[in-house]
DNA sequence: ATGGGTGCAAATCCTTTGCATCTGC
DNA sequence: GCAGATGCAAAGGATTTGCACCCAT
């Protein structure tokens, strides 16, 4: 993991972090473009995942319209519309007992690295298209 | 959304139930094709997401290798590796605070379906393959 | 006979890869 | 000049769709 960003790389994360909601690579891609207009779709995707692994975003699993990236990287939880995929960050704690959640990982063998709490549910535009 | 199953969608159906471990689709139509050898993997795509609608086996999105059925379909949380994609069910109840949930997903203009804790780490195999 | 269910193949969509070129140092 | 970064196009893999056919009612 080299420790410098390229041009291209500091670019595609100030794009996410500018977006700030959970863009798609090919969000981040049509974004990135305004300020690189050669940049390439292979370099975002390399890019993304590099930062993911630097730990700069997260990589939140989701496909549908396929992986979503957050420059939040904090622990945090998501609120996800079961209708349309839309996702919001939740920005309140929820208090859960991180002994029990280590020891159910501990139970199947897992070394636990980090949880995440999933609200589903329906957003106000497709509740509305659902009537 | 019909009520009656055909033979096809009650053999996927009793499928994913034998399977038992989150299969994938084509997971799920290799397995298929023993009982009903002519089906087709468009019909597995097209019966997977009539159960899901139903809400007779659960769809989880964790793209990687695809989505992953489960016919289990009880609330319940999972254990995901950060390095495979494996995926486990988490037995016991995890204690949440479900008047919070609700009340973070109303605050967001959400209504609340479901909630699903997820726990990430590392599994036994994975963890092995990295020292 | 009629309408939904189905197989097949083609089409899509998202993502990755190969490779030759370009860049920054 | 070199190593790593990049663009482009092609490859891959998962999923969906169009369409003609088939089957159960």
């Amino acid at each position: 993991m080299q420790t410098k960003l390229s041009t291209n790389a500091q670019a595609v994360f100030e794009t996410v972090q500018h977006l700030g909601n959970h863009p798609t690579a090919s969000e981040v891609y049509e974004a990135v473009r305004q300020s690189r207009p050669r940049i390439g779709m292979a370099t975002v995707y390399r890019t993304l995942h590099q930062l993911a692994e630097m730990g700069l975003v997260l990589e939140i699993d989701h496909s549908a319209e396929g992986c979503r990236y957050d420059a939040h990287t904090g622990r945090h939880d998501h609120i996800i519309c079961k209708s349309c995929g839309k996702l919001w960050d939740l920005s309140g704690e929820i208090p859960l007992q991180q002994i029990l959640l280590q020891r159910l990982a501990q139970e199947q063998g897992i070394e636990m690295l980090s949880h995440e709490v999933r609200i589903y549910g329906l957003c106000e535009t497709c509740r509305q298209a659902t009537k």
